[in-house]
DNA sequence: TTAGGGTTAG
């Protein structure tokens, strides 16, 4: 499926980009290029520098311009996908062309410093000055205090170690008027840091302005601070802009700033421009190191695309750098959004075994990877091994073990981990903490333990969320305490939880299976969290509802439902229909969710076997869709059409240890329509019924009723 | 933060 990036960049257009078309990580990639020209000879919009500036933009060629010998040779060049995974040495078709260079492969060099042994009294000055609390005019008093003479040297170590931006300004700006000595680069550089660590983007770019107007020159790392600082301000065009311009007024950027804004586009997830950047970097002789691998890695990661992942491994390989931990960490958080926990251990096994010591990050990313994926053995295993190698903790990995634990339905074991960081003076409880142990006393339905965590969270003063909140809500809703339910939700919304879809979700599902006053009491919730669902339940109810007021009303809740909670709504309202009797609604609300997409591959089909995939479906939507296939069935059979030798439904077996039980529900209801589905023996979660059987059940079943 | 780039939570 095609899945549009939001650009962020109002140069680009917007990037189709299939995860599952496999796209040229290359020079094999004419799009990228076409789309790097686009953005390379885009020009800035706002703010435009002073008009007395002389920047002289266009006396050098465009980083587009540059590239263009490079673009002719790449698209005479047909697509290769073989290549994506070798050493992009067989890129030159023409060895004898230059090649255009679009990195300097010398890092820019950093002035020595030399000891000050005023240092001390400076530092303490500086502290001095960062702690205070004077207007403007008092700062600049004090500055009169300044225990040695500002001179270069001592000016530097003291804007070096002013802070916050506020103060790092003022004291530049003081320096400048005292005009004791020219303010170089490095004075500008010292005062960016300071000013992106307060994201004050448009201050740098005022003192970048500043810069060229008084002709002082703008270095790599002028850039590479403007750039994070865009960055991080998500001003990701600007950060394109101020890159551009180097390139503009004759500089060539150095491996970090370059990989600077590989960061720029691995945030916008623009996988073909980070590609298209980096194989220009090595077409130039650039030899990234682990910086640039990590930002190939996170890029790959936040697509979920597993042959991006494998690229960067061998990539590192062929050229032999190390992986380094923050490259591990990355290609570990890859591998998990990728889907591949058995590579995300051998990888780890493989870091542990180069000496690697992991820290709380590598550990995090693998225990959140094992408790997805279920592997509880794996989970414990590893939390033991922490344990008895001392590796670090930290509170995040506290919480994620007990994240884990709710996934696996380790309640246990999560009670004594609980227990642990409430008495550890390392870690404290917090919202996080809160919300997994009711996760996992909602998920197991421990009615009791749910309502005194609730309540010791308002006694300690931890924040209930709107996650933890939906916890409580299927709690009580599974234990049948519908008055605490509504008492937590109302709590709840006057504590400001906003409701989300996933809380309306289960709302409605304890409307499914709840009857009469409860239902209504459930219902009063929805009716505040989302009222149109609300109304919509009502009008499942009333029969003189027409489908195609059905038919529209859900379309228009549907397009106002973020997409992981579309299923379970019509799942939800499937279950409702059918606990109301209403099975022919249940039928048209499932084929609504058909048309518009909920249910992909529910039927699949090969020359030996149709099946059937309900494992997506709740109980009564499973069953609503087991009809509709029996009716299919049946008219097959009926004007003699050919079937398949085996017809299968796949009910999923339920690994998750707190997981409803379809496959029963499914088994019931098989038999009580007599149909000649058998639950298969060698595989769990199946339900198998021969060519022979179900014409033979279709026609007993035709002949009864004649 | 000690003049610039990359990694952790429903």
């Amino acid at each position: 499926m095609a899945a549009k990036f939001s650009t962020g960049l109002d140069i680009h257009c917007s990037i189709p980009y299939t995860s599952d078309t496999k796209l040229p990580y290359g020079f094999s990639s004419r799009l990228a290029i076409k789309r790097l020209t686009i953005l390379c000879n885009s020009t800035s919009k706002s703010p435009k520098p002073p008009p007395n500036v002389v920047d002289s933009p266009g006396k050098n060629p465009s980083l587009s311009e540059q590239l263009k010998p490079l673009s002719n040779t790449i698209l005479d060049d047909p697509p290769n996908q073989a290549r994506i995974l070798s050493k992009p040495k067989s890129t030159w078709v023409n060895p004898t062309r230059p090649k255009p260079s679009v990195l300097s492969l010398q890092r820019q060099k950093r002035s020595s410093y030399s000891y000050n042994p005023q240092i001390r009294d400076l530092k303490k000055f500086a502290r001095r000055l960062s702690d205070c609390h004077f207007s403007d005019d008092g700062f600049l008093a004090v500055l009169e205090d300044i225990p040695h003479p500002p001179t270069r040297v001592n000016a530097l170590l003291v804007l070096n170690s002013l802070r916050p931006w506020q103060k790092t300004l003022l004291f530049f700006n003081w320096i400048k008027t005292q005009n004791l000595f020219p303010l170089e680069t490095i004075f500008y550089n010292v005062a960016m840091k300071s000013l992106r660590f307060g994201r004050q983007f448009q201050k740098i770019e005022e003192l970048a302005y500043d810069m060229i107007e008084s002709g002082i020159d703008l270095d790599n790392i002028t850039y590479s601070t403007i750039i994070t600082c865009a960055k991080r301000c998500n001003l990701f065009d600007k950060a394109v802009e101020w890159f551009e311009r180097m390139y503009k007024t004759g500089l060539m950027p150095d491996e970090v700033t370059y990989s600077a804004v590989l960061d720029v586009y691995a945030q916008l997830g623009k996988v073909e421009e980070v590609m298209s950047l980096y194989e220009r970097g090595r077409a130039s002789g650039w030899t990234p190191d682990p910086v640039a691998f990590a930002v190939l890695a996170k890029v790959f990661g936040a697509a979920g695309d597993y042959d991006g992942i494998r690229f960067v491994l061998q990539e590192m390989k062929s050229l032999e750098v190390q992986p380094n931990l923050v490259v591990y960490n990355t290609l570990l958080e890859a591998m998990g959004k990728a889907g591949k926990p058995g590579l995300a251990r051998s990888l780890f096994e493989e870091m542990v075994e180069s000496g690697l010591r992991p820290d709380a990050k590598t550990l995090t990313a693998l225990i959140k990877i094992y408790g997805k994926a279920r592997w509880a053995r794996d989970a414990l295993e590893l939390w033991e091994r922490m344990k008895s190698n001392g590796w670090p903790m930290d509170f995040i990995l506290y919480n994620t073990l007990l994240s884990m634990c709710a996934d696996l339905g380790l309640e246990e074991e999560a009670e004594t981990l609980f227990d642990d960081m409430r008495r550890s003076e390392h870690c404290r409880l917090d919202s996080w903490s809160y919300t997994a142990m009711l996760n996992i006393y909602g998920s197991v339905g421990n009615a009791e333990k749910a309502m005194a965590l609730f309540e010791e969270m308002s006694k300690v003063g931890v924040e209930l969320n709107v996650m933890g909140c939906t916890c409580l809500v299927q709690c009580f809703g599974r234990a049948k305490r519908i008055d605490d339910l509504v008492k937590v939700f109302e709590a709840s919304v006057e504590r400001g939880v906003k409701p989300d879809d996933r809380l309306c979700g289960c709302l409605l599902s304890v409307v499914s299976y709840c009857k009469g006053n409860d239902a209504d009491k459930v219902l009063t919730c929805l009716q505040q969290a989302n009222p149109r669902l609300a109304a919509f339940v009502k009008l499942l109810e009333d029969e003189s509802t027409s489908f195609d007021i059905l038919k529209e009303e859900f379309r228009s809740i549907l397009s106002n439902t973020s997409d992981d909670a579309r299923r379970p709504f019509c799942n939800c309202l499937i279950d409702i229909c059918r606990n109301k009797n209403r099975s022919e609604r249940a039928h048209e609300l499932l084929y609504l969710g058909t048309v518009y997409g909920l249910y992909p591959g529910l039927h699949t089909k090969t020359p030996e076997e149709w099946r059937l995939n309900v494992r997506a479906l709740s109980v009564g939507a499973a069953h609503t869709a087991f009809e509709e296939w029996m009716g299919t069935l049946a008219r097959i059979v009926q004007s003699q059409e050919p079937l398949p030798e085996v017809l299968s439904a796949n009910t999923g077996a339920g690994t998750h240890k707190f997981s409803q039980g379809l496959a029963n529900a499914f088994a019931s209801h098989v038999e009580k329509l007599s149909a000649p589905f058998k639950q298969s023996e060698e595989k769990a979660g199946f339900f198998i019924a021969t060519r022979e059987d179900v014409v033979s059940w279709v026609q007993s079943k035709a002949a009864a009723t004649a």
